[in-house]
DNA sequence: CGCATGGTTGAGACCGTTCAAACGTTGTGG
DNA sequence: CCACAACGTTTGAACGGTCTCAACCATGCG
């Protein structure tokens, strides 16, 4: 299912606008990313790593993935979406089995990210400034799952996707993806529903309560956020790249 | 409020058990944790560190506390309890500001960690196992917040109060704080509440229930699970110490 | 055209919440 | 020792958010 082939311009160019955002790149941080390296591509749908397996660094360059848990009885509920620019099997700790599964929403692109993890591990002041931004990016990872416990357990459904579409924009605006308030969401209601810890039946009834109250549009795979602002103000959402 | 003084004996024996469930010690790494190193104590109740400040490395030797987050109007949720020999401020990231607030539960009393985290830091294969324990401890707690997520976005009531207390049951286990199916369960349902993200009146009928069902004794601050195999199906439990 | 996939709608049941009051326990001071 | 306050637990009643089940609709695609 993997296709590996050359390194596709543009490819580690979203990787540097990603890491800039993070920390400052140094010139030798920015030719290690540049060199060419091997893209794969997966398909949508498909469980690509499961739980317990060893995971290999790469970086997301372009679809959906997310990690996710599943019960014996066939709930699942997603813990974290992978996007563009973000680390899939990015750990400080030395490479450990992964705790969860992860899955692709989309046909998605992967850049390997090896060597960039080689240099982060060797310490190599040369590329301190990479290695802070990877440092951020699991910190960012971390600071996520924290405001997923917390939208699960204490907000309500019309909170909880007012939530989680701030915080995909947000995320979305940090790579250069957004458009305005517009990103692309190529997600169906199901898999909304397996993030919030609702039914699907009412995360369609709850979208369409926030087209109702003009906070926001979602048709054609793009949503569109007609009112950040307030709807910051209902989920008492915090931007996450703050600190 | 806090008390420094001497070390007391059996602190580090406990931080030892600990680590020692984690990863082989060598006898430097414990005549390291075994110098007499400053405690403090503190009132159950307080918010000793709010989100944002910058963690000591601490473990803590006796009492509960938990990481929090609140929001505005409130509501409280609890991200993961903090108990006996477990880490406080302890990550593998050079240190960066807390991204939740640290809440005592009852009295409860630290052990420094810092010469401990130095030695991690310095790479001294000497302390090559302690090192190894403590990359565990920052897996573990990674993983519990990932169970936290699922019992929160995926489990019904029942099934999150039985999940809920075979982990903290096995955590006591793991240093030698459980008595047989026994621990000490000192929160009030309040606090257990705000850990499973319900509302208090329902853990209080969801503990009835328990009892109804023969699955749980709960009384005076001390939990016997009567049958934690039965406990274990209904909540689709994995133990923590498996990897 | 026919099927597959994903979105929408309705009705009813259930799980969990809210509000309010009563009850037990524990510790404290008179 | 009693009275009382403070705190936590238990109970009842009513409400409402969310779920389940089932059917129906829209769209795209072979």
């Amino acid at each position: 299912m993997n296709k590996p082939r050359l390194d596709a311009p543009g490819a580690a160019s979203l990787i540097v606008r990603r890491l800039s955002a993070l920390a400052r790149l140094s010139p030798s941080d920015e030719a290690l990313l540049s060199q060419p390296r091997a893209i794969e591509e997966r398909p949508g749908g498909v469980e690509i790593y499961p739980e317990g397996v060893p995971l290999p660094a790469t970086w997301l360059i372009s679809g959906w993935a997310c990690r996710a848990r599943m019960l014996s009885d066939g709930r699942r509920q997603i813990l974290d979406f992978i996007l563009p620019g973000d680390g899939m099997g990015l750990t400080l700790r030395p490479r450990r089995r992964s705790l969860c599964s992860i899955v692709t929403l989309t046909n998605i692109r992967t850049f390997d990210a090896s060597a960039a993890m080689s240099a982060v591990a060797s310490e190599d002041p040369a590329h301190a400034g990479l290695a802070e931004a990877v440092n951020r990016g699991c910190t960012l990872d971390e600071k996520r799952l924290m405001e997923q416990v917390v939208r699960l357990g204490r907000r309500t459904a019309y909170e909880r996707v007012c939530h989680l579409f701030l915080e995909l924009h947000e995320r979305h605006a940090a790579v250069g993806l957004a458009d305005g308030a517009s990103i692309e969401l190529p997600l169906t209601q199901e898999v909304l529903a397996d993030a919030t810890g609702l039914s699907m039946v009412h995360v369609n009834r709850t979208l369409q309560q926030l087209r109702r109250d003009r906070l926001i549009e979602l048709k054609s795979g793009v949503l569109t956020l007609l009112d950040p602002t307030g709807m910051a103000e209902i989920a008492e959402y915090q931007p996450l790249y703050d600190t």
